[in-house]
DNA sequence: TAACGGATGTTATACTATAGCTCTTCAGGT
DNA sequence: ACCTGAAGAGCTATAGTATAACATCCGTTA
């Protein structure tokens, strides 16, 4: 699994506290230690793997904690849920559009792209209309192999 | 939620036969039951839904065998699984390129309608290319409010 | 200070899915 | 007829994912 980022770590958690500001909503040192794991981590994270982690740094750490503070971390759009794996990326950019927005995901290395790719929702939102269909959000995940594994021959 | 389906339930139940016997699979009566089950549901099943409709005939079923039915009426084409719902619903048509299809899921009436996008199917082509991605399977889902729900006014 | 709302703690349980082994059946070769 | 191998199904156990429901803590404000 690769272990880039677009940005540092610190430079993205200052941005998600000023995104929870901007939302009204608080960045306690709970969610900010999760969504630290998640943006730490090299891939997508189970639930269940980001408890394991959490516990060792916060001993009352339990199901519901992690759950709780994943659907927070998702409505301020700071981390996005993959369907297919039931895991946990962080979002790659919280000014676009959260509900308009796609995943490559490597068979390979496990890694998960996030792109935001106009071409695609505006022929998912034709696709709706010729069916009369009010779309809200979207779930658009790519399986495949990513342009690194490709390249590199094995 | 609406009980319309596309076609009448024995010819899909026999043109499911074909299409096994074309794979050199074998619609066996475990997962012609099963099929069948799916096919008369008004809405996606759970696994356990199912089950649980299933052991009414078969009472030595138990989560295996639901679910290593449903796995090769998956691989014969024959149901979809909705990864939003952990459901399952008909394949709407046996014909059609299993990986390029979009599945429009109702808030309200719960339904899921199947459709085959070519447009849709291009631009996440197109997206993958740009990003080097060698793109296998798509999960395409879009949440929403389907036509009847939206014009029956509540 | 009382009342409230948001965040977290706590216990229990529901729901989804698979591993791994057994047993039967049936087609094909001898 | 006999063996064998592969596919289908039975069976037990367990792994993995997610939520319900109620309790407690704490800071803000009436």
């Amino acid at each position: 699994m690769s272990k880039k980022r677009g940005r540092p770590l610190t430079e993205a958690l200052t941005e998600a506290e000023r995104v929870c500001l901007s939302n009204g909503a608080q960045l306690t040192e709970l969610r900010r230690t999760v969504l630290q794991l998640i943006l730490e981590a090299p891939g997508p994270l189970t639930a269940y793997q980001l408890l394991d982690q959490l516990k060792e740094i916060r001993k009352s750490a339990v199901p519901p904690t992690v759950y709780r503070t994943l659907e927070f971390l998702m409505e301020n759009r700071l981390v996005h849920k993959i369907e297919q794996l039931n895991a946990f990326i962080p979002c790659s950019d919280a000014h676009h559009d959260h509900h308009d927005v796609q995943f490559l995901i490597c068979e390979k290395c496990g890694t998960v792209a996030e792109i935001e790719d106009h071409a695609i929702v505006r022929a998912l939102a034709k696709a709706a209309e010729k069916q009369g269909f009010h779309p809200g959000k979207a779930v658009v995940e790519l399986d495949g192999i990513c342009a690194a594994c490709s390249t590199s021959a094995h």
